[in-house]
DNA sequence: GATGAATGAGAATTCATTCAT
DNA sequence: TATGAATGAATTCTCATTCAT
């Protein structure tokens, strides 16, 4: 009776409801999104969505935790990668932007959920969004300490860098949907290189020797 | 049957739904908004609602149109304030804070909308939003050709500005919800402040002597 | 369009929800009976009851409500109409037994509220039904002061009054249901006649002479 | 992998489950309790009741069996131990009142079933009731032929001394839940004590002399 | 015997929208 | 214009029951 190419452990079925859950929470928000169609997306009894994973709210706060630990490992990854304050910052939003290629849903959930105020946030989710920009804030120290940036503010830069990027993320999305209507030059496709043209301008204002 | 001091115009009636209908489209999104709330707060007839303003889509359309044109009229005018190009650039976000300080739904709004896409935007809105996009591009251009900036992507540009300034303000409202468990320095509560801060970095960034 | 033999007050639909309402709380209790199918016997759209009403514990406590108030008014005027302590006394079960005729749903109704223990009993109707009991207290000493019962608790004497009362109106259903297997001399049909043997051993027991 | 003190046999399972059932339908009734709370007290997995037991109908069935069987054990017993006719006849709800002791739930089921009208009564468990009210029936027609009693219809009699006493138990758990609200004279708390003061007045109701 | 997973029907409640007056 | 009532579809969540292992 049992195939071995249809064999499904539990943490599969998990994960298709993650991903269904994180598609759709991106696409519609939470309140817009339906508990019955990422059932159905992820092919599961809806019942069976509860049995596993628990009510809507619970299914989205394992959506960002799922999402927060991704960026989190990605951000930590590439700031270890180098020693060079400047190179350190770059490597920052770039984690986010190859998480980004990963999970295209990551920019619209995140978005989302700053815009929403985080009031489905769990409390774990929120210690890694703290942690990360504790990186940020830590590398930026660094910096300063050696040199290499002039002082600001660590809750800025973060958003200078991340707010921006993530921003530009979902600007492109619109930009596929309106066409023509925005009559400006064509952006580098990839959010990798955007997010590389957008730390250079950044960067460039926090070097030293600027006011 | 009619007193002088409850006499109200339709454009009144009108006024009151669209604020409800901000606030609430901003807290919950689309989806998550109700036009049964919407209508209580604005202390009018569910299918008063209806027959002054259309359907749940239509309503968003107009309180998305209000408030672009709003940001369009803030920005326009800051920008004629100055002819200096550094002075115009930083006018720019400085007019969003200063839209975002009188209808503080504007953060929420904006992302919210930047981030499902535009789905529900009306075609008036998204030219609305390219003229504003079309005013960075203006004045960066300007600057570039009188040697105060370095050619940059407008595109780029813009959401270094404003996505980082909208990340910022909602950001901001996150901070006082999570109270504590944010082990950051605390940040001028001033948006405009926390805007002219950004777009020092940015400007400096942008300035010409600089790769 | 309006006929005059289809003109209906929002007071006749709160009606016909509360009837069937009653009815099927009563016979399949509060958990087993579905709001689904109260509004399908009411007539009325299912959203309507919620409009009118609320939810199912509003629903509950409403007929509630109007049962008790029901049952009280006619004890109260029952009792009012004489002055003889034993005829005063009779006179209660005998409006419950009344009260029960006019609404056959009431012994079930009362019977498994006692049994639940009132977790969805509003407050007012808690004060009606200690009002009814306030009655047969009063009654009880009057009849005790004027030296026509000896003393006795008069919560038991409610209760065994009452109780045995209901529980035989509910024994009556039951001997339909199961015919024959009840060996028993058959009861008088009638809930008042049944109130009546009842009461008349209670009372000779509750009489002045014995212990 | 079965350790001495571990081991249970299926009898074990059955009567935790069943505890647990009649705990659970006393509180909430047939359609209230949920058979996943009821396994999940039970400490037994879901699958497993059915194992033992099958539906939720047969469950119920089962309860109402057990403890009915229990009561007719208690009363025959009770009823044997004298004969004297008063004697036995008290002997009858005090038997029900020491097996409410017991089982806190009787009150509350038979309460319910009563209500019900025993639509998911089992006939083995009509016949165990009848069986009940036939020891009523008999002492009574005993009592009257040894001229203690006067005549009087056996179900009124039950009635009178069991239904009151269900309904008091009953009334003794709201009184806790309702405080203060039920301003009368506190009762004695033991069921047996309060049994006994009921059946004082019924008894000496149904003394011969009387009318 | 025992378990975790599965299922489809159904529960309560809310929604956006419209209609008669 | 304004209102209360109406409607049907949708939404979130739970239920009793069964199955494969």
């Amino acid at each position: 009776m049992v195939e071995n190419d249809t064999i499904e452990s539990g943490a599969d079925v998990r994960r298709r409801i993650l991903d269904a859950a994180a598609e759709l929470f991106a696409k519609h928000g939470f309140g817009g999104a339906g508990v019955d169609e990422i059932a159905r997306r992820a092919g599961v009894n809806k019942a069976m969505l509860y049995y596993h994973i628990g009510d809507k709210a619970a299914l989205f706060g394992e959506v960002v935790k799922d999402t927060v630990a991704a960026v989190g490992r990605a951000v930590t990854e590439a700031v270890a990668a180098s020693s060079e304050p400047g190179e350190r910052l770059r490597a920052i939003p770039r984690a986010f932007a190859r998480t980004a290629c990963e999970r295209p849903y990551l920019p619209q959930l995140m978005l989302r959920e700053i815009a929403a105020g985080g009031p489905n946030l769990p409390a774990q989710a929120v210690s890694m969004i703290a942690e990360i920009m504790g990186v940020t804030k830590a590398v930026l120290q660094e910096g300063v300490a050696r040199g290499a940036f002039r002082a600001a503010n660590p809750v800025v830069v973060h958003a200078l860098l991340i707010g921006s990027l993530m921003f530009m993320a979902n600007a492109l999305r619109m930009r596929q949907r309106f066409g023509r209507r925005f009559p400006f030059p064509p952006v580098a496709t990839s959010l990798e290189s955007i997010s590389d043209q957008m730390v250079e301008i950044a960067l460039d204002g926090l070097a030293t020797g600027n006011t």
